[in-house]
DNA sequence: CACTCTCTGTGGATGCCATCGACCTGAGCC
DNA sequence: GGCTCAGGTCGATGGCATCCACAGAGAGTG
Protein backbone atom coordinates (compact mmCIF):
# COMPACT_ATOMS: atom_id res chain seq x y z
CA UNK A 1 0.00 0.00 0.00
CA UNK A 2 2.07 3.08 -1.60
CA UNK A 3 0.91 6.69 -2.84
CA UNK A 4 -0.15 5.30 -5.93
CA UNK A 5 -2.44 2.14 -4.40
CA UNK A 6 -3.86 4.74 -2.51
CA UNK A 7 -4.64 6.93 -5.54
CA UNK A 8 -5.97 3.94 -7.04
CA UNK A 9 -8.36 3.56 -3.86
CA UNK A 10 -9.23 6.78 -3.90
CA UNK A 11 -10.43 6.85 -7.71
CA UNK A 12 -12.29 3.61 -7.90
CA UNK A 13 -14.18 4.43 -4.53
CA UNK A 14 -15.04 7.68 -6.59
CA UNK A 15 -15.86 5.87 -9.72
CA UNK A 16 -15.94 2.15 -9.72
CA UNK A 17 -16.01 1.97 -13.45
CA UNK A 18 -12.69 3.64 -14.62
CA UNK A 19 -10.98 1.85 -17.28
CA UNK A 20 -7.58 0.37 -16.41
CA UNK A 21 -6.16 2.83 -18.79
CA UNK A 22 -7.94 5.98 -17.74
CA UNK A 23 -6.52 4.81 -13.85
CA UNK A 24 -3.06 4.15 -15.62
CA UNK A 25 -2.95 7.87 -17.12
CA UNK A 26 -4.50 9.37 -13.60
CA UNK A 27 -1.31 7.30 -11.39
CA UNK A 28 1.29 7.71 -14.83
CA UNK A 29 1.70 4.38 -14.61
CA UNK A 30 1.25 1.73 -17.75
CA UNK A 31 -2.12 -0.11 -17.66
CA UNK A 32 -0.69 -3.21 -17.22
CA UNK A 33 0.99 -2.15 -14.08
CA UNK A 34 -2.56 -0.78 -12.91
CA UNK A 35 -3.69 -4.04 -13.85
CA UNK A 36 -1.10 -6.07 -11.81
CA UNK A 37 -1.77 -3.61 -8.79
CA UNK A 38 -5.83 -3.41 -8.52
CA UNK A 39 -5.73 -7.07 -8.77
CA UNK A 40 -3.60 -7.39 -5.64
CA UNK A 41 -5.62 -4.94 -4.23
CA UNK A 42 -8.41 -7.00 -4.62
CA UNK A 43 -6.83 -10.67 -4.01
CA UNK A 44 -5.92 -8.86 -0.74
CA UNK A 45 -8.71 -8.20 0.63
CA UNK A 46 -8.41 -4.42 0.18
CA UNK A 47 -11.06 -4.08 -2.13
CA UNK A 48 -13.83 -6.38 -1.76
CA UNK A 49 -15.94 -5.61 -4.69
CA UNK A 50 -17.41 -2.98 -6.25
CA UNK A 51 -21.12 -1.95 -6.32
CA UNK A 52 -23.29 0.56 -8.23
CA UNK A 53 -24.96 2.89 -5.47
CA UNK A 54 -28.50 2.99 -6.72
CA UNK A 55 -31.28 5.38 -5.35
CA UNK A 56 -33.38 3.04 -2.75
CA UNK A 57 -36.43 4.58 -3.45
CA UNK A 58 -36.20 3.75 -6.88
CA UNK A 59 -36.09 0.17 -6.22
CA UNK A 60 -38.95 0.10 -3.95
CA UNK A 61 -37.23 0.59 -0.50
CA UNK A 62 -38.19 3.66 0.63
CA UNK A 63 -38.28 3.11 4.22
CA UNK A 64 -35.06 3.23 6.56
CA UNK A 65 -34.87 2.32 9.66
CA UNK A 66 -32.39 1.51 12.13
CA UNK A 67 -32.81 -0.57 14.87
CA UNK A 68 -31.37 -1.46 18.19
CA UNK A 69 -30.90 -4.80 19.75
CA UNK A 70 -30.77 -5.73 23.55
CA UNK A 71 -29.80 -9.22 23.84
CA UNK A 72 -31.20 -11.72 26.50
CA UNK A 73 -28.42 -12.01 29.04
CA UNK A 74 -26.68 -15.35 28.51
CA UNK A 75 -28.09 -15.57 24.21
CA UNK A 76 -25.69 -16.92 22.08
CA UNK A 77 -24.20 -13.92 20.21
CA UNK A 78 -23.34 -16.13 16.84
CA UNK A 79 -26.62 -17.50 16.99
CA UNK A 80 -28.23 -14.52 16.32
CA UNK A 81 -25.94 -13.11 14.19
CA UNK A 82 -26.97 -16.09 11.70
CA UNK A 83 -30.89 -15.58 12.29
CA UNK A 84 -29.77 -12.12 11.10
CA UNK A 85 -27.76 -12.35 8.35
CA UNK A 86 -30.97 -14.18 6.53
CA UNK A 87 -33.00 -11.15 6.86
CA UNK A 88 -32.56 -9.63 3.83
CA UNK A 89 -33.92 -6.52 4.80
CA UNK A 90 -31.16 -5.72 7.42
CA UNK A 91 -28.43 -3.84 4.96
CA UNK A 92 -25.81 -3.10 7.72
CA UNK A 93 -25.22 -4.83 11.10
CA UNK A 94 -22.54 -3.62 13.80
CA UNK A 95 -21.86 -5.23 16.87
CA UNK A 96 -21.84 -2.22 19.48
CA UNK A 97 -20.67 -1.17 22.67
CA UNK A 98 -23.72 -0.64 24.89
CA UNK A 99 -26.55 -1.62 26.35
CA UNK A 100 -27.66 -2.84 23.03
CA UNK A 101 -25.28 -5.52 21.10
CA UNK A 102 -26.32 -4.99 17.69
CA UNK A 103 -27.87 -1.85 15.43
CA UNK A 104 -29.07 -2.97 12.53
CA UNK A 105 -29.84 -0.86 9.28
CA UNK A 106 -32.83 -1.86 7.68
CA UNK A 107 -34.41 -0.84 4.49
CA UNK A 108 -38.23 -2.00 3.44
CA UNK A 109 -40.97 -0.46 0.60
CA UNK A 110 -43.74 0.55 4.05
CA UNK A 111 -44.11 1.41 6.97
CA UNK A 112 -46.49 -2.45 7.49
CA UNK A 113 -43.48 -4.44 5.86
CA UNK A 114 -41.40 -2.70 8.33
CA UNK A 115 -43.66 -3.39 11.44
CA UNK A 116 -43.48 -7.58 10.31
CA UNK A 117 -39.52 -7.35 10.44
CA UNK A 118 -39.58 -5.66 14.13
CA UNK A 119 -42.11 -8.49 15.04
CA UNK A 120 -39.77 -10.87 13.46
CA UNK A 121 -37.22 -9.67 15.24
CA UNK A 122 -38.39 -9.50 18.54
CA UNK A 123 -39.73 -13.35 18.48
CA UNK A 124 -35.77 -14.16 17.20
CA UNK A 125 -34.50 -16.37 19.97
CA UNK A 126 -31.71 -14.15 22.30
CA UNK A 127 -33.49 -11.20 21.54
CA UNK A 128 -34.53 -9.80 24.65
CA UNK A 129 -35.86 -6.18 23.08
CA UNK A 130 -35.24 -3.58 19.79
CA UNK A 131 -35.70 -0.20 19.40
CA UNK A 132 -36.55 1.12 16.17
CA UNK A 133 -36.22 4.82 14.99
CA UNK A 134 -36.68 5.63 11.36
CA UNK A 135 -34.75 7.70 9.03
CA UNK A 136 -36.98 10.93 7.81
CA UNK A 137 -34.66 11.04 5.43
CA UNK A 138 -30.88 10.49 4.29
CA UNK A 139 -28.79 13.87 3.80
CA UNK A 140 -25.96 11.09 3.03
CA UNK A 141 -24.42 7.95 2.64
CA UNK A 142 -21.20 6.28 2.15
CA UNK A 143 -19.85 9.26 1.23
CA UNK A 144 -15.78 8.21 0.78
CA UNK A 145 -13.63 9.69 2.19
CA UNK A 146 -10.61 10.73 0.49
CA UNK A 147 -7.39 8.97 2.00
CA UNK A 148 -4.65 9.52 -0.68
CA UNK A 149 -2.49 12.31 -1.72
CA UNK A 150 -4.41 14.53 -3.63
CA UNK A 151 -4.50 13.17 -7.82
CA UNK A 152 -4.05 15.45 -10.57
CA UNK B 1 -38.41 0.44 -14.70
CA UNK B 2 -38.86 -3.29 -16.41
CA UNK B 3 -38.32 -6.14 -15.23
CA UNK B 4 -34.99 -6.41 -17.33
CA UNK B 5 -33.59 -2.66 -15.62
CA UNK B 6 -34.56 -4.23 -12.41
CA UNK B 7 -32.23 -7.20 -12.85
CA UNK B 8 -29.29 -5.00 -14.67
CA UNK B 9 -29.72 -3.02 -11.46
CA UNK B 10 -29.35 -6.16 -9.44
CA UNK B 11 -26.26 -7.37 -11.18
CA UNK B 12 -24.66 -4.09 -11.33
CA UNK B 13 -25.02 -3.62 -7.03
CA UNK B 14 -23.43 -7.08 -7.11
CA UNK B 15 -20.53 -5.93 -9.25
CA UNK B 16 -20.47 -2.64 -10.76
CA UNK B 17 -17.38 -3.73 -12.99
CA UNK B 18 -19.52 -6.22 -15.24
CA UNK B 19 -18.66 -5.12 -19.22
CA UNK B 20 -22.07 -4.48 -21.11
CA UNK B 21 -21.10 -7.77 -22.93
CA UNK B 22 -21.45 -9.52 -20.01
CA UNK B 23 -25.04 -7.52 -18.51
CA UNK B 24 -26.35 -7.94 -22.56
CA UNK B 25 -25.59 -11.85 -21.87
CA UNK B 26 -27.20 -12.23 -19.12
CA UNK B 27 -30.42 -10.24 -19.13
CA UNK B 28 -30.22 -11.68 -23.10
CA UNK B 29 -29.98 -8.06 -24.64
CA UNK B 30 -27.31 -7.04 -27.76
CA UNK B 31 -24.94 -4.77 -25.77
CA UNK B 32 -26.22 -1.69 -27.64
CA UNK B 33 -29.66 -2.14 -25.94
CA UNK B 34 -27.86 -2.28 -22.22
CA UNK B 35 -25.67 0.57 -22.95
CA UNK B 36 -28.63 2.54 -23.59
CA UNK B 37 -30.44 0.96 -20.83
CA UNK B 38 -27.74 2.14 -18.33
CA UNK B 39 -27.19 5.16 -19.49
CA UNK B 40 -30.63 6.08 -19.02
CA UNK B 41 -30.68 4.69 -15.30
CA UNK B 42 -27.96 6.86 -14.89
CA UNK B 43 -29.49 10.35 -16.26
CA UNK B 44 -32.55 9.90 -14.56
CA UNK B 45 -30.80 9.35 -11.04
CA UNK B 46 -31.78 5.66 -10.23
CA UNK B 47 -28.18 4.75 -10.56
CA UNK B 48 -26.37 7.23 -8.86
CA UNK B 49 -22.14 5.85 -9.46
CA UNK B 50 -20.26 2.90 -8.86
CA UNK B 51 -18.22 2.23 -6.10
CA UNK B 52 -15.08 0.39 -4.74
CA UNK B 53 -16.04 -1.15 -1.60
CA UNK B 54 -12.83 -0.83 0.29
CA UNK B 55 -11.76 -2.90 3.67
CA UNK B 56 -12.00 0.77 5.76
CA UNK B 57 -9.35 -0.37 8.07
CA UNK B 58 -6.94 -1.49 5.33
CA UNK B 59 -6.93 2.84 4.58
CA UNK B 60 -6.33 3.38 8.21
CA UNK B 61 -9.97 4.00 9.35
CA UNK B 62 -10.14 1.62 11.94
CA UNK B 63 -12.45 3.10 14.17
CA UNK B 64 -16.51 3.46 13.28
CA UNK B 65 -18.54 5.35 15.52
CA UNK B 66 -22.73 6.14 15.66
CA UNK B 67 -23.04 9.55 16.83
CA UNK B 68 -26.89 10.99 17.72
CA UNK B 69 -27.28 14.10 17.87
CA UNK B 70 -29.81 16.28 19.73
CA UNK B 71 -30.35 19.83 18.26
CA UNK B 72 -30.65 23.03 20.53
CA UNK B 73 -34.49 24.13 20.46
CA UNK B 74 -34.25 26.87 17.45
CA UNK B 75 -31.58 25.78 15.85
CA UNK B 76 -31.37 26.09 12.20
CA UNK B 77 -31.68 22.71 10.94
CA UNK B 78 -30.18 23.67 7.13
CA UNK B 79 -27.19 25.91 8.87
CA UNK B 80 -26.33 22.47 11.11
CA UNK B 81 -26.42 20.24 8.06
CA UNK B 82 -23.94 22.49 6.14
CA UNK B 83 -21.78 22.26 9.48
CA UNK B 84 -22.22 18.25 9.30
CA UNK B 85 -21.66 18.21 5.51
CA UNK B 86 -18.05 19.48 5.67
CA UNK B 87 -16.73 17.35 8.32
CA UNK B 88 -14.96 14.36 6.14
CA UNK B 89 -15.35 11.42 8.86
CA UNK B 90 -19.14 11.57 8.60
CA UNK B 91 -19.88 9.22 5.93
CA UNK B 92 -23.83 9.02 6.53
CA UNK B 93 -26.06 11.36 7.89
CA UNK B 94 -29.76 10.56 8.38
CA UNK B 95 -32.20 12.99 9.41
CA UNK B 96 -34.43 10.91 12.13
CA UNK B 97 -37.53 11.25 13.88
CA UNK B 98 -37.13 11.14 17.64
CA UNK B 99 -35.21 13.31 19.98
CA UNK B 100 -31.83 12.39 18.26
CA UNK B 101 -32.17 14.98 15.01
CA UNK B 102 -29.44 13.41 12.99
CA UNK B 103 -27.93 10.13 13.13
CA UNK B 104 -24.13 10.32 12.25
CA UNK B 105 -22.02 7.07 11.10
CA UNK B 106 -18.37 8.38 11.63
CA UNK B 107 -14.99 6.84 10.74
CA UNK B 108 -11.84 7.53 11.61
CA UNK B 109 -8.27 6.10 12.37
CA UNK B 110 -8.02 6.34 16.01
CA UNK B 111 -10.25 6.92 19.56
CA UNK B 112 -8.60 10.18 19.61
CA UNK B 113 -9.64 11.27 16.12
CA UNK B 114 -13.05 10.30 17.29
CA UNK B 115 -12.51 12.13 20.73
CA UNK B 116 -11.46 15.28 18.38
CA UNK B 117 -14.37 14.61 15.89
CA UNK B 118 -16.74 14.57 19.14
CA UNK B 119 -15.69 18.10 20.69
CA UNK B 120 -15.72 19.69 17.05
CA UNK B 121 -19.21 18.39 17.05
CA UNK B 122 -20.39 19.81 20.38
CA UNK B 123 -19.27 22.83 19.60
CA UNK B 124 -21.23 23.23 16.46
CA UNK B 125 -23.63 25.91 16.63
CA UNK B 126 -27.35 24.36 16.93
CA UNK B 127 -25.68 21.21 18.46
CA UNK B 128 -27.66 20.57 21.99
CA UNK B 129 -25.86 17.43 23.17
CA UNK B 130 -24.08 14.09 21.21
CA UNK B 131 -24.63 10.80 22.17
CA UNK B 132 -21.81 8.28 20.84
CA UNK B 133 -21.63 4.94 20.55
CA UNK B 134 -18.92 2.34 19.23
CA UNK B 135 -18.87 -0.23 17.00
CA UNK B 136 -16.98 -3.01 18.29
CA UNK B 137 -17.23 -4.63 14.75
CA UNK B 138 -19.33 -4.77 11.75
CA UNK B 139 -20.63 -8.16 10.62
CA UNK B 140 -22.04 -6.42 7.51
CA UNK B 141 -22.14 -3.82 5.97
CA UNK B 142 -24.74 -1.95 2.48
CA UNK B 143 -25.23 -6.13 1.86
CA UNK B 144 -27.23 -5.12 -1.21
CA UNK B 145 -30.98 -6.45 -1.07
CA UNK B 146 -31.88 -8.64 -4.71
CA UNK B 147 -35.02 -6.70 -6.00
CA UNK B 148 -35.34 -8.29 -9.15
CA UNK B 149 -36.55 -11.22 -10.65
CA UNK B 150 -34.29 -14.25 -10.66
CA UNK B 151 -31.37 -14.22 -13.21
CA UNK B 152 -30.11 -17.10 -14.72
C1' DC C 1 -57.63 0.08 -41.56
C1' DA C 2 -53.55 2.55 -42.94
C1' DC C 3 -50.32 6.12 -41.76
C1' DT C 4 -46.97 7.85 -38.98
C1' DC C 5 -44.30 8.73 -34.92
C1' DT C 6 -41.72 7.08 -31.26
C1' DC C 7 -39.34 3.82 -28.67
C1' DT C 8 -36.43 0.29 -28.39
C1' DG C 9 -34.26 -3.08 -30.34
C1' DT C 10 -30.45 -5.48 -33.76
C1' DG C 11 -26.26 -5.88 -36.61
C1' DG C 12 -22.05 -4.18 -38.53
C1' DA C 13 -17.92 -1.26 -38.38
C1' DT C 14 -14.22 0.86 -35.99
C1' DG C 15 -11.09 2.29 -32.70
C1' DC C 16 -9.88 1.71 -27.85
C1' DC C 17 -9.04 -1.33 -24.05
C1' DA C 18 -7.83 -5.60 -21.40
C1' DT C 19 -4.62 -8.77 -21.08
C1' DC C 20 -0.71 -11.75 -22.10
C1' DG C 21 4.09 -12.58 -22.83
C1' DA C 22 8.75 -10.99 -23.47
C1' DC C 23 11.95 -8.22 -21.72
C1' DC C 24 14.18 -4.33 -18.74
C1' DT C 25 15.85 -2.23 -14.42
C1' DG C 26 17.10 -1.18 -9.74
C1' DA C 27 17.42 -2.92 -4.84
C1' DG C 28 18.90 -6.19 -1.71
C1' DC C 29 22.01 -9.77 -0.73
C1' DC C 30 25.66 -13.31 -0.97
C1' DG D 1 30.40 -8.51 -9.22
C1' DG D 2 26.55 -11.36 -10.18
C1' DC D 3 21.85 -13.57 -8.62
C1' DT D 4 17.28 -12.96 -7.79
C1' DC D 5 13.06 -10.82 -7.42
C1' DA D 6 9.57 -7.26 -7.56
C1' DG D 7 7.56 -4.40 -10.40
C1' DG D 8 7.87 -1.80 -14.30
C1' DT D 9 7.47 -0.98 -19.96
C1' DC D 10 6.35 -2.28 -24.60
C1' DG D 11 4.02 -4.66 -28.37
C1' DA D 12 0.53 -7.80 -30.09
C1' DT D 13 -4.09 -9.54 -30.30
C1' DG D 14 -8.67 -10.47 -29.45
C1' DG D 15 -12.73 -8.62 -27.19
C1' DC D 16 -15.41 -4.69 -25.94
C1' DA D 17 -17.52 0.01 -26.14
C1' DT D 18 -19.70 2.81 -28.94
C1' DC D 19 -21.56 4.89 -33.11
C1' DC D 20 -24.68 4.53 -36.89
C1' DA D 21 -28.18 2.95 -39.98
C1' DC D 22 -32.07 0.59 -40.02
C1' DA D 23 -36.13 -2.70 -38.50
C1' DG D 24 -40.36 -3.81 -36.00
C1' DA D 25 -43.98 -3.18 -32.36
C1' DG D 26 -47.55 -0.19 -30.39
C1' DA D 27 -50.12 4.06 -29.63
C1' DG D 28 -52.62 7.65 -31.43
C1' DT D 29 -55.31 9.51 -35.33
C1' DG D 30 -57.65 10.41 -39.79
Amino acid sequence: MDAIDLSLVDLLRGNARLSYAELARQVGLSAPAVHERVGKLESSGVVRGYRADVAPESIGLGVTALIGIVEDSGADTDDMLESLRVLPEIESCYFMAGVESFLLKARVGTIAELEQLIVRLNRTPGVASTRTTIALSTKWENRPQPVGPAVG
